[in-house]
DNA sequence: GTAAAATGCAAGTAAGCACTTACATTGTTT
DNA sequence: AAACAATGTAAGTGCTTACTTGCATTTTAC
């Protein structure tokens, strides 16, 4: 019986996430649901005491499911250009499976802030501290300058990312570039910045 | 009459526009709205057929209001830096102030596609025009080089700014630098990825 | 000053919501 | 097979919501 009631409750969080996403924390029904999980609106009631504490339940489900993604171990042996131009990409993707979910959450994160803070920060965030660790190791080997606020200039690159996924879930218009060329461009205008100038006065 | 009830509209549409931000579409009530205009309720569905309608009167209200804002003119006298940075603390100012309703309708652009689609381009693309009119200037005068897509040069350079709000908004963490420095380093990094460079092999 | 328009006020309607209760049914454990 | 835990079913409760109606009151127009 704990086989069977784990599933039906990781059917009720699969669904949550799902409902929750694409109608909003206040437009989400509990019918709704436990129509999608496949399940008798009761049995919600029966795992998670209200629509509030499901809330709960569900960001501490996604917490420790991306968990998991996110420890896959990239070389970080190639060049710079390639080895942040996979992990743009890597990152990008995860960004743009769960754009729906990250939007709503930013859209009611004054109204859910101990969600919203324990959800938002993976998906804004995960870059940093690898990605931080990795440069400055290419600082001591020469190969990005020294002078450089990394905390910032990391901020600034995963910001772009995010930006370009916000406009193409959010502003489906044709820009005049694809989503590769975009991160494409972000990963060089990066490289470019931080890496030690050869010339320079 | 025609005063009057001009006035208690715009009141209406003012109290909406604060209420749907803070609380949502779905979570913001009739009640509510009528209460912060000061306003019976039902004198707000006189005025609008719907919650709906109201909502599509917001969205046509932000876009006449907005426009007159941004119509101001820059001068763009300065060189690059200087006028990017009085652009940029401009451009963050506004998305700052309007950032609940900006972060309301990322959340709900699913849900409300046409006002999304009235209201967000607003806040995300305002510089787009004059600025890739004024770098487009520049290139013709050598200061910005040639070989440079600035549709997409100037999306990350917003976007970038864009997330830098987001952050402050919705992740309140301190992060090791201040809002100028962030906006300072975002106007540096652009104009040192745009300017014609000096020295190249 | 008077007609007309806009607003306020009180009450109500119908629907949807989160959530509950009582009981029958299914599946699991041993 | 028996005991028990998890689920389904049906019905219902109390609350909130968007929206309405009828009438009194205020404001504006001419």
């Amino acid at each position: 019986m704990n086989q069977r009631t784990a599933q039906t409750r990781d059917r009720l969080l699969k669904a949550a996430v799902e409902v929750f996403s694409s109608a909003g924390i206040a437009g989400a029904t509990t019918r709704e649901i436990a129509r999608v999980a496949g399940v008798n609106e009761v049995t919600l009631f029966r795992h998670f005491q209200s629509k509030e504490q499901l809330l709960s339940a569900v960001a501490e489900h996604i917490t420790t499911a991306q968990a998991t993604i996110f420890a896959d171990q990239s070389e970080w042996t190639e060049d710079l250009t390639t080895a942040l131009g996979r992990y743009a990409r890597f990152h990008d993707e995860i960004l743009e499976e769960y754009s729906a979910l990250i939007r709503m959450f930013i859209g009611e994160a004054d109204r859910h802030p101990k969600e919203a803070l324990q959800v938002l920060p993976q998906y804004f965030m995960p870059l940093r501290v690898k990605l931080i660790d990795y440069l400055q190791s290419c600082i001591t080997q020469g190969r990005v300058r020294a002078d450089i606020d990394l905390l910032l200039a990391v901020d600034q690159f995963t910001g772009m990312l995010f930006a370009g996924m916000l406009r193409r879930c959010v502003i489906p218009i044709d820009r005049g570039y694809g989503r590769d060329r975009y991160i494409e461009s972000c990963v060089d205008l990066f490289v470019q910045h931080i890496q030690t100038r050869p010339d320079r006065s």
